[in-house]
This record gives C-alpha cells, sequence and structure tokens, in this order.
DNA sequence: CAGCTAAGTTAGTGGCCAATTACTAACTAC
DNA sequence: GTAGTTAGTAATTGGCCACTAACTTAGCTG
C-alpha cells in the first residue's frame, strides 16, 4: 500500500476516472472500476469527492482543460496559417498518445443532454464555457473569421467521431483531413 | 389499452427507445423508461426484442438510416453547390424538427467504443457501416473529393456536438455554420 | 514513544433494473 | 361459439451499484 496525500490521490483518480468514463460513459461506468484502476478501495473514493457526479465532472472540465492547454501550447507565438499547423500537428499527437481524452470529450459532451434533462444546466454552464475557450483560442490564433473557425472547429469534431466509432487510422475516410499524412506515420502503418 | 401488431408495436418501440436513449444513452436509459413512453408494460419489450441490447441496436439503425435518408431526399437531382445547399438546409431542418435524432447519433457513436472495448465488433461494423453510406451519399452528390467531403462532415460532426452540448441557436458558436451556406451560395457563381 | 491526524479498509444497505415466469384478454377462422 | 393464436400484464428475482458506518494503519511531531 503506497499512501498519498489527499491532494495526489485526487489526481490519480481523476485520470483514471478519464480512462474509464472514457469507454463507459457516465452510467456506464462503476466507481468500482475507477478506484480499481487507481489501486484504492470504492468506498474511499468518497471521501476524496462528494459523489460519483463530483468526478466525473473533476474528469470532464480537466479534459477541457488540457485540450485547451494543448492549443495555447502549439500556437504560442505563432498566427495564421502557421498557428493552423501547429495546432493540427498537436491535435494529432493527442490523438496517438492519449485517445481517452478525445473519447471523455465526446462522453462530456453527450453526457451535458442527460444533466439538462435532469434540470442540471451548471454541468452543461461549464463544458460550454470550457468548449468556448477553445473556440476563442483557436479563433484568435488563425485570425479567422466565424466560418473558418467553424470549418476548424468541425474538422477537430470529426475527428473525435471518427476515432469514437473506431474508424481505423488507414481507412479512407481519414484521408481528406489536414492531419491525414500524420496519423497514418504515427500509426506505424 | 389499444391493441397493435408486434410490427407496430416495435415500429413505437424504436421511436420511444430513440428519445430516450438520445437523452440517457445506452446504461443511462432502463427499459421501464422506454415501455412508460410506449404506453406498455415493460415486460413486453422482451417479448418484441431478445433484451435491451437489441433495441438500442435497432434505434441506432433507424437513426444511421434517417440521417442517409434526409441526405438522398435532399440531393435527389441536384449535384455541385446546389446539392451542398440542399443537404445544409435539410441538416438545419433536421435539427429543429428532431433533435433526438442528432442526439441519438452521438449516443450511437461513443456506445461504439464501449462495445468495442468489451468484444462486440458487430455493433461497430454496423455503426461504420452506415456512417459511410451517410459519408458516400454526401461525396457523390457534391462531387467533391476527399478533403471537401471532410470539411462537410465536419460541419455536421460540429452541428451534431454543438447541438449536444445545448448551445442555444442564436449563440455566436452557430453564425460560422449559417453564414458558411449563405457564402457557399453566393460564391457559386 | 505517545498521541494526534490523515490515509486508508472491511462490511454492509437500500434501491434500481434487466430479464423470466406464469398468467389473462382480445382478435380470427371455422 | 369455440379453438387457436397473438397481444398484453402482474409479480418476482437475482445481480449490480452508489453510498454509509465503523474500524484500522501509517506517518509525523513534541
Amino acid at each position: 500500500m503506497v499512501r498519498m496525500s489527499a491532494d495526489e490521490r485526487r489526481e490519480s483518480v481523476i485520470r483514471a476516472a478519464t480512462v474509464e468514463f472514457a469507454r463507459g460513459g457516465y452510467y456506464g461506468t462503476s466507481t468500482e472500476a475507477i478506484a480499481r484502476r487507481v489501486g484504492v478501495s470504492q468506498p474511499y473514493l468518497f471521501r476524496l469527492f462528494p459523489g460519483k457526479k463530483a468526478i466525473f465532472l473533476a474528469a470532464a472540465a480537466r479534459c477541457l482543460e488540457n485540450t485547451r492547454k494543448v492549443f495555447e501550447a502549439a500556437v504560442e507565438g505563432l498566427e495564421g496559417e502557421e498557428a493552423l499547423h501547429a495546432m493540427a500537428e498537436a491535435y494529432t499527437r493527442l490523438i496517438a498518445e492519449d485517445p481517452d481524452n478525445l473519447q471523455m470529450q465526446m462522453q462530456t459532451y453527450v453526457a451535458v443532454g442527460a444533466a439538462e434533462a435532469a434540470g442540471d444546466h451548471e454541468f452543461g454552464e461549464m463544458v460550454r464555457a470550457g468548449w468556448l475557450e477553445i473556440w476563442d483560442t483557436a479563433r484568435l490564433a488563425l485570425g479567422a473569421d466565424d466560418e473558418e473557425t467553424a470549418t476548424f472547429m468541425g474538422h477537430g469534431m470529426l475527428i473525435n467521431s471518427l476515432a469514437a466509432m473506431g474508424f481505423r487510422s488507414d481507412h479512407r475516410v481519414w484521408q481528406g483531413l489536414f492531419i491525414s499524412a500524420r496519423v497514418k506515420r504515427e500509426a506505424g502503418a
């Protein structure tokens, strides 16, 4: 048994929860599974977080934050066409290195629907705010108008969807994407 | 009590299931909820379908089929810019008239992840095949290459994501999408 | 080392939910 | 009208899961 500070444990929980929630979504993931991945007993999660919802929320927020940071780091000092390529490459690397982050993004989007339907608007607000930050980061770096930004973000959403559906990286649907060449290279084909 | 043929009931179940699954996803939706919406007892669902999975599968397949048909109907007799505008308009109408269809699409995509992780590749195959049909329908009607098709489908995925996240239709993130359709129409000359 | 605090665990509980079993009511053809 | 079929329900069960309560162990500090 490795003892850890509560804050450190919470970090581990968020990472483990991201992996599990990415696959099963909110309802399809048991706290048991998260605890097992962390390496602690299941009830201990409820010391670290007030409930399952709070764990999902923390993981979702972290996921959006990660994506934003990846973009921000990529475009530092760049603009226009260069920024676009930098963000595209950074997102490509994110697919390869952390596919769970992508899947968790999708799970986050989808979870908003259930939350809103259940009368919880706070979660949706958080997600929309986080997503807007990413949108604005891209828009600013590209120096783009709404249409160009929409096209860029659309490509990102398409990538998320294709990855979620499990299209292999050598499938023809990946061909037209701005990152197709790099995806294939990194997939080691 | 209104009696109905088993086939008619199955249709009702698929429609009700689409609404419920769209909100809660697979695990977040109880067969009880579906049955209540249909107006039959919960155990009767298991006469009409072998299990919950089969209901979800039927709803997912129907959802993909609906979307494909909307596109096919929209582009009938058109091609190129005209086809693009027609599909964009048709999809926009689909958002307004049948938001559940959109949400169900997202739920379908994310459900593939869980299915594949659980060793079930059949569901993923069905989804990928259905989605490819839509892709090819668009590609053919547009007379487009991979890149243009990706951009078009990317806009569609962006719309799905924005709708799922609950962005109101007057929010600025929608601007680029609507403008896009108008500009492209004007640039068609 | 004694005593406090913070990090953990084991053992339960109540609620929900998919699926089964056994039954009942309504059409249809002769 | 009655025999057979098809549409439907009521009652139940076994399993999972979020969360609680009560208890234990590790580390720090004077």
